[in-house]
Parts: C-alpha cells; structure tokens; sequence
DNA sequence: CGGCGTCAAGTTTTC
DNA sequence: GAAAACTTGACGCCG
C-alpha cells in the first residue's frame, strides 16, 4: 500500500513525523532542587497568558506593559520549543503551538493594544523570526483553537466570535510565513464542526465568510459524538480531515480504522497532495490499571464494565498500550501524527524512539 | 506560601 | 441545573 500512497504530489514524499501538543514538560532533573525550580525550568519553555479581567483592572500604560511583557515572553517560548524540537531526530519534527500566543487577540480590551505600532512590529519581527527557524530545522507546525472556535452556530455573536478567532489563527500562521497557498509546509489551524445545528452544511457554507489565507490553512476533525468520520468526510472536497483515531473509537463504540480502509483514501485525498495530520490518544491508564498493554482496549467490553463513555474518552498521560502504538506505525505510512497524551513530550518521545527503533529495523 | 475562586468565548452530555 | 469535556494557567485574596 506505501507504492499506492507515494505519490507525486509535492508534500506527500515528506518523512514521517510525530510530536507533542503546546507544552512542554521538562525531564526530571537533579540539578532542580526544588519543585520550584522545576517550575520555572517548564515556565521558561512555556506559553503564558494574562486574563482580560486582571488587564482591565490596569491603567492604560500598565495595561500596554504587562500584555507586552507576555507577549515578549511567548514569544522566545515558542522560539525555545522550535529549536529544541528542531534539535530532535526527524520523525520527532512536529509541534502543535499553544493557542495563546497573542492572548485576547480577538478581545475589546487587549485588541487596541495590539493595533500599536510598537507591539505590531515586536509581533511581526518575533514570528517571522520563529517561522523562519521552524522552517531551517524542517519542524512541521499546526495549530488547535479552542472549543469556542466554531465557524456555524446559531447563534450569530458566537459565529463572529468564532470566525475572529479563526482568523486570528491565521494571522499567526501569516506572520509566521505561512500565509500563502494550501497548507504551506504542512502547516494547518484544526477545527471541529460544533453544534448540532447548523452542522456539516452550514459549515460548509461559512467557508464562504472566512479570508482565503484562513480557508488554505483549516483543516476538520471528526469529533466522539456529534460528527464522526463519516461526517466530516462530507466535506472532504473542500476541506482536508484531521482523522482522531480515538474520537473514532469513541464514536464508533469501539472500531480500530486501519490504513487499507477506504475512508482512509478519503482523508489522504482531501488533504489535496498535502501528507495530512492525523491525532491519537488512549483512555487514561488509571482507568485501565489492569489492562493488558498488547491488548487493544475493546469498547463494548469497557463499557459493559460500567465504563463511561466520557471516563473512555479522557486521554492518558503517557501511551502505555504497545497495541494502539503499532496502529500508529501503520497509519505513519501515510499520515503525521499529534501525540495528545497529557505527558506531552514524555509521552511522544519514548514512542518516536519505539517507532523510530522498529522502522529502522524494517529497513534494514 | 498554599488553597480557593475567578477569569473571553460554545455546545453537548452526564451526574 | 451544575460540572465536565475539548486548548490551560494566571491572578488576587484569604488564612
């Protein structure tokens, strides 16, 4: 099937890849005495953020100076993310970033603050410089706004507000050097469907209301209730589908999917030449402290065990179960892979060095 | 310094 | 009807 799947499409020739989502976790290291120094260690690598609440409460110089300073912050984070997964082996060279690099972008009070001239320049400057080292140490980057992203809601305020969110995803996608043509560099800002009305129509129909930088960079996940595989899929000729292969689990009640599986043609194909993401987690080990590690976790047994649905649907800290991991060998003939473990690196790296130790080994 | 409540945002499911 | 589930910490206040 790797003959069918090497195509001549640009992107599609590009190794496999693999990696954490937004924070990194450093390793447990004896020179940090403390817990605190831990902290900060993880706080230098990081993301931060500022509420909108405590921003307003300042006044307007203090207000301009404190967004500034997490901005200037996130900033070098995000720069000190790229380099050290740039520095990993290839199949390690995948980073989602957090959402909150520009945080309240999209809100009246933080919004004024961003349209100075001094804080655009520090933003442009920085991403362009953090795009460009993503780029020369060959990481591939994505992003994952939050729930309250959604393109189609009833509800029109939430509409807007999810298309300036949207956008503003882009926005850094742009400043980054990825705001041009279709998912440049494998670059993408992954979304969910949402509500239940208007659903896969009236999303299909937003795309008509978002810029054309934005429409070449989204990408739609199938979620574990309202709109599975075969959902999203419907809008495959128009937008690349992110495949979460425990989501499927979930809203399948218990299906593994495997590469030779028609749907998969489908997701490879609306990726559009583009060698597509796809997400994997498991159910959370304290869950399953019994569970044997070579075993697939069987749903319908799970749950006549008096698992909940949603307890299933909850991710582990680290992939324990060697099963699902040999399932995301498989698909990483075809597809990338975001790790969404909540041990982050400590869980994406023991299994980029499984994966990494059997691939070699097949090759030789 | 630890614990707790609050903080921009949507929708659904479950207790 | 509240909380939890998706990205998660930051901050002020209280003891």
């Amino acid at each position: 099937m790797s003959r069918e799947l090497n195509t001549s499409e640009p992107n599609m020739g590009e190794p496999p890849r693999l990696g954490f989502c937004c924070t990194f976790i450093p390793d447990p290291d004896p020179s940090h005495k403390t817990l605190k120094a831990a902290k900060d260690a993880a706080k230098l690598m990081n993301l931060g953020t500022v509420t909108m609440a405590h921003l307003e409460r300042l006044g307007p110089a203090a207000r301009f100076e404190k967004l500034e300073g997490v901005v200037r912050h996130n900033l070098a984070a995000l720069e000190r993310q790229i380099a050290w997964v740039s520095g990993r082996p290839p199949l390690e060279r995948l980073l989602r970033m957090a959402s909150s690099v520009l945080p309240g972008y999209t809100h009246p009070v933080a919004q004024p603050l961003y349209a100075q001239a001094p804080m655009r320049s520090l933003i442009e400057t920085g991403l362009s410089r953090v795009g460009e080292r993503a780029r020369a140490g060959e990481v591939r980057l994505s992003m994952h706004p939050g729930p309250f992203c959604i393109i189609a809601s009833r509800n029109p305020n939430a509409q807007a507000n999810g298309i300036a969110e949207l956008e503003y995803h882009a926005e850094v996608m742009a400043m980054l050097g990825y705001g041009a043509g279709w998912h440049p560099h494998g670059a993408h800002v992954n979304i969910h469907i949402g509500g239940r009305e208007p659903g896969i129509e009236g999303f299909r129909e937003s795309l008509s209301l978002i810029s054309e930088s934005a429409r070449n960079l989204l990408t739609v996940e199938n979620d574990e209730s309202l709109f599975g595989l075969d959902a999203v899929l419907r809008l495959g000729d128009r937008v690349p589908v992110v495949l979460d292969l425990h989501h499927h689990w979930v809203e399948s009640r218990g299906e593994y999917i495997e590469p030779d599986d028609p749907r998969i043609r489908a997701v490879i194909a609306s990726w559009r030449g583009v060698r597509p993401v796809s997400h994997i987690s498991v159910s959370r080990e304290t869950l399953l402290p019994e569970h044997d590690p070579d075993a697939l976790p069987d749903f319908p047994a799970l749950s006549d065990q008096g698992h909940s649905w949603r307890d299933l649907a909850a991710h582990s800290d680290l992939m324990w179960n060697r099963a699902v991991n040999a399932l995301v060998a498989r698909h990483l003939a075809w597809s990338d892979f975001e790790i969404e473990a909540k041990g982050k690196n400590q869980a994406s790296v023991p299994l980029a060095a499984r994966i990494g130790r059997d691939l070699s080994r097949a090759a030789a």
